[in-house]
DNA sequence: CATGAATGAGCCTTCATTCAT
DNA sequence: AATGAATGAAGGCTCATTCAT
């Protein structure tokens, strides 16, 4: 039985002219579902897109669900690796240098992909019951649980996965509107520094502990709060 | 001029049998919609769930359209009169009382009509062009810029479109999050606290004028950060 | 059983306010039928436009076609009168005479109701299977067929019936081809004198009688040829 | 560009089997339109009779409308071509023998194909607005424009636009005519002689020219006037 | 008489998917 | 590997007509 049990997948190509298929078929697939949203996007119009006949889309594909999957799978995993790598440069940093980094690499992020970011947003709904959205949401939860379980003395939320949730939905949350409905607060001084504010004030300092009043922590807050 | 320039209503109902069809109709819409997610719910069912004839369906709604607004203009409507009388009970209240009773407010309004809640949240993609959530959304930016420009000299934020945007996206978002994926944090004791944390560390302290450190301001906080 | 064979009419009004009414939805049917064609007229609207309820449409007409075909009879037979007058003031007259006066008299008709008259035509194909139009068409025939008969020494055809024939379906497709493609032909002198020409040309001087040349026949038609 | 801008076709057959079904799916179409006019006709019907998938016809056809403006276009381009091989081949004869033989023809030709012919003339006011018949009526009022231009010192009228007019549309109204109401006159010979003589009185003469009476061309008409 | 609520068959059309070539 | 012809369930919606009020 050569069918791997993925949802997004049918077929491995095999040769060179196979896989320029399926790039084309998925490339095809992000502009129209970009373009005309996931239900106004048909599986023969993506074939013709691509310019190639209706039969070879499902040859690699298994059906219109597991061709969206890949799609968002592709970009999902591009993003998370370079989300990832921003993070990593910033191991070492303190929370008031690391934060105002992130947000402003998540904005440059949706500034570079503005529609296939909000794709996966507004696709959330139609393919949660798929399991997919599940999967680049737990990762991106994961990445940031580390990021604040290595500065547990810098923050002071206790429940780290409640903090992680309140972060990752409220970034997603206010990027996402900002492209949809304020484009100019994305290339705008103002909104990222509101974010800071609103992360860092969260995050905010850690309990105080006998004797160490946390002063580092709460100084850079300053810089935004002016 | 006996047509509607409404999107949402063809026909008013005259007699008293008409207007239960129209319930039962609205009803079964919202019912189906909450179940199925707007695509894959079907006129013909709603009319077969509602116990009347697809005809009659046409006869108040101009189409598929207009009756899913009409089911979000119905519970749109009913949150922000709940919403804004819950307002005008805070309206001498401080920040630090009133952020938190507002939170609660929200999440306990969530709790009561969960789906529908997330119903508008999740058609916001497929409506937008159809113009009606933009007149929820509205409102609701009208009512909490109008809570806010009165308490200009408890609040940090200079900027009052963008403070509103970013606190009702926030919400919004972890609100409809929390239903979907952690119906725990709905009737927790812990995530409210967290929200509040998030949106009074937001709005913070005023702007520190000449001689008068915010003290006062900043000390309620202490209540949600222990 | 107080309902006539009519296929056109249900139940004779008997208040004045009936008799309105009945006006009224065939006015509105006329208008909208000009307007729209007869597929694109549904009686729903026909009753709105009349400002009638749809139940009162029904109550004096039978079915969509019965009003219709009332519509097209008072048209008909309002034409008919018009046009049976228009005759009788032309018993006595030569042929050279009568023609050029009818087509005068049949344009100024078009031109007064145009798109009511087309309506009959355009409806030909519709309603022949209900029998109406034969009415109408069988009583012009009789009309022109009696006044060739009366005239059976000023022309050539022998076999009347099919000299009807052409002369009534000549001159009613080009004046409602007229009326669509060339109103301009209805406002012109040159046309009705074409058309006199064609329609004269066609009678013809009556069969030459041994040593009787028809000249005085002939001559009128130089009033046209010139 | 792989849209085409025909209104009548979506997408060409590239395989046998595919002609084969767009032939079967014109071929019902043609014979149920003519049955039962054009909005008593459903696609789906067709797609029966012609035992294929309603699928298959959308495949071909870009919808109702596209269908039967091929049906017509097909036999409309069939019946303009014999048509015009019918006057090439009259190209030198004089009026008196032309005409015959050209209301011959017309005839044959409505003998031939009696209800597709007429299909056409009771689509007028249907398809009117899509344009096609437009095109039909001008190429034929092109060749017969053709055909009278070559022949002006043989004929009467001076304005050609409107002889041609007339000349075409009665000839379609009266060969419609009788097929639908006296189909005896189709097979008949006095009917195409009275149509001569209609057509041939119509061109008449051509104006006297100083000192030469036109006798030759006046001659010819004894022949359908005894 | 008049109203208008209710009906439901049926229309045009789309689209995910299969399979013979 | 690739093609594209074929499928048919299903969707949104209209409209002539009936009947309880």
């Amino acid at each position: 039985m050569p069918r791997s049990p993925s949802p997004s997948r049918r077929k491995q190509p095999r040769q060179q002219r196979a896989q320029a298929t399926c790039d084309a078929i998925l490339t095809a697939a992000a502009r129209l579902l970009v373009r005309d949203g996931y239900e106004a996007t048909s599986t023969n119009r993506i074939a013709e897109e691509a310019g190639v006949s209706i039969g070879s889309l499902y040859q690699y594909y298994p059906n219109k669900e597991g061709l969206v999957l890949a799609v968002l799978e592709q970009h999902g995993s591009r993003w998370l690796t370079e989300f990832d790598a921003g993070l990593k440069e910033l191991a070492q940093a303190p929370l008031s240098v690391a934060v105002p980094s992130i947000i402003h690499h998540i904005l440059a992020l949706k500034r570079l992909h503005p529609q296939l970011d909000s794709l996966r947003y507004a696709l959330l709904p139609v393919l949660r019951p798929l399991g997919h959205v599940d999967t680049f949401e737990q990762q991106l939860f994961r990445l940031v649980r580390a990021f604040l379980a290595a500065r547990l003395d810098e923050i002071r939320p206790r429940e780290l996965d409640m903090a992680v949730f309140i972060i990752v939905h409220t970034l997603e949350a206010l990027c996402h509107a900002a492209g949809v409905d304020r484009p100019d607060y994305l290339t705008n001084d103002a909104f990222p520094e509101e974010l800071c504010v609103l992360v860092l004030g969260y995050l905010g300092p850690p309990p105080a502990r006998l004797g160490h009043p946390p002063r580092k922590a709460a100084a850079p807050r300053r810089k935004y709060e002016q």
